[in-house]
DNA sequence: CTCAATTTGTTCGTATGTATG
DNA sequence: ACATACATACGAACAAATTGA
């Protein structure tokens, strides 16, 4: 290393992820569109201010993730189509949520020690005294984007045993006569990838991830469902209507379409 | 490094930041309390299957962010008070993200380039003929998590340039007359930090963020107020409500708190 | 066609970081 | 703590392909 304390030192990953990831960036933001020419090696040099075989290894990178393809004597080019991931959006509402799971093909994954009871806060609602477990994956194409841990409280997977087995467990849930669904909410924060996550998505420990805690309460405030998804943090999207569009005259309560 | 391929090659970060990822992650989730005794380095070792010098490494990184604490003979443990962060709730509904920027005091940055205009895709508006740009730092105990890029339509501006030049954008925007606001919006995806804003909010070029894109548009469709405001990953937190709780009598305008 | 400029690709030597046993 | 192996990063020099004058 030079003897200069440079920005990059604040992050312990090595220099040529670092330059690899903003380039990656600026592909997925079209600030460098497809079959463009991007900077030439001596002009990233010098804007990272990194040695030539740093910048090439973070080329390489991205050559290996289908977003460049460098050409001897010419320059390096962005695809025609760079892969860009982004398709799931997370639900904002208890109707689109449960539209979008019933279309779902989850994976059942087995689990062996499986955790007795949900890790409630208390202000998430009361533990009912026995929960069924069950682990699933999502996939798109082909690909695993999302691993969906649900503990389910054991009263209400003994309505309906076989359909819990067989759907998205929080379709079967709405359907259901005697669950008394009071309050549903979900909280997202950004994490990172356990060992378990990591391999059952096939991204590396520690990769970013969305972690979606979701809880549906009774009428006697008791945590009937607790699911923990974990997506991969590049296929997910999140979109919010803030204002309702037409505001023609924000009517509430339309009918549940 | 052994003939085995393991879990950890599909990642190209070192090694012991993933281990420290994963134990940072038990130390957040609380599944390893404050004051408790983590596993011994032995078990560590054989859990992650790494040397001894690797698990250390991981706690050293953990001990410097003030999440563990060795004691020689004894033990490792966690922290009494572990930092953990996720205080900012990302707002949800117009009202509220209005009034959580009324409290904001950022903190304006000057900038070099400012781009012309936003960088809009076709389904969130037309752009506008001329826009102010805006770039501000936001604060929570001295320490930047927010950085706000914000677009505003000069036509706006012009209405109250001094206004602008004070106060949130988005709060003077509300209060503006001849706003018509016909609908707003807001996307999330997580994203990863450049060069700037890694220097601005102190974290490592690359590290994960939560990148918000937040837009206005007026009665003829034209984006009158676009901002990108990336945080830092481990700042936010994202909270929704999918079913109305009470249910009892539906409020929706109940005073300003 | 040749030449020179441009640009990617490769190699060497050295120093330091990472990971193992 | 030590010896070993491999990865990361630097600077510099050189090779090979492309382009346009």
């Amino acid at each position: 290393m030079l003897e200069l304390t440079r920005a990059y030192n604040r992050s312990l990953v090595p220099l040529y992820l670092q330059v690899a990831s903003v380039m990656r960036q600026r592909i997925e933001r079209r600030e460098w569109l497809p079959r463009q020419k991007i900077p030439t090696l001596v002009e990233l040099e010098e804007e990272f201010q990194v040695a030539r075989v740093t910048v090439r290894q973070a080329v390489n990178i991205l050559q290996e993730e289908g977003l460049l393809d460098s050409q001897q004597g010419r320059g390096t080019f962005v695809v025609e189509k760079p892969i860009i991931r982004h398709w799931v959006k997370l639900a904002t509402s208890w109707n689109v949520l449960v539209e979008s799971i019933r279309d779902n093909i989850p994976r059942p994954i087995k689990v062996a020690n499986p955790p007795l009871r949900p890790n409630l806060r208390a202000d998430e609602g009361k533990l009912s005294s026995k929960y069924i477990f069950q682990r699933s994956l999502q996939f798109k194409e082909d690909e695993p984007y999302g691993v969906v841990n649900v503990h389910l409280a054991q009263e209400i997977y003994r309505q309906s045993p076989a359909a819990f087995r067989q759907h998205p467990a929080l379709s079967v849930l709405t359907d259901l006569k005697g669950a008394d669904i009071q309050h549903a909410h979900q909280t997202v924060v950004i994490g990172s990838a356990d060992p378990t996550t990591a391999e059952l998505l096939g991204i590396g420990l520690g990769a970013p991830t969305a972690e979606c805690r979701c809880v549906v309460v009774n009428g006697k405030g008791v945590a009937i469902y607790v699911a923990d998804i974990i997506y991969r943090s590049d296929a997910i999207q999140l979109h919010i209507d803030l204002l309702p569009k037409p505001a023609a005259h924000s009517k509430r309560s339309k009918g549940r379409r």
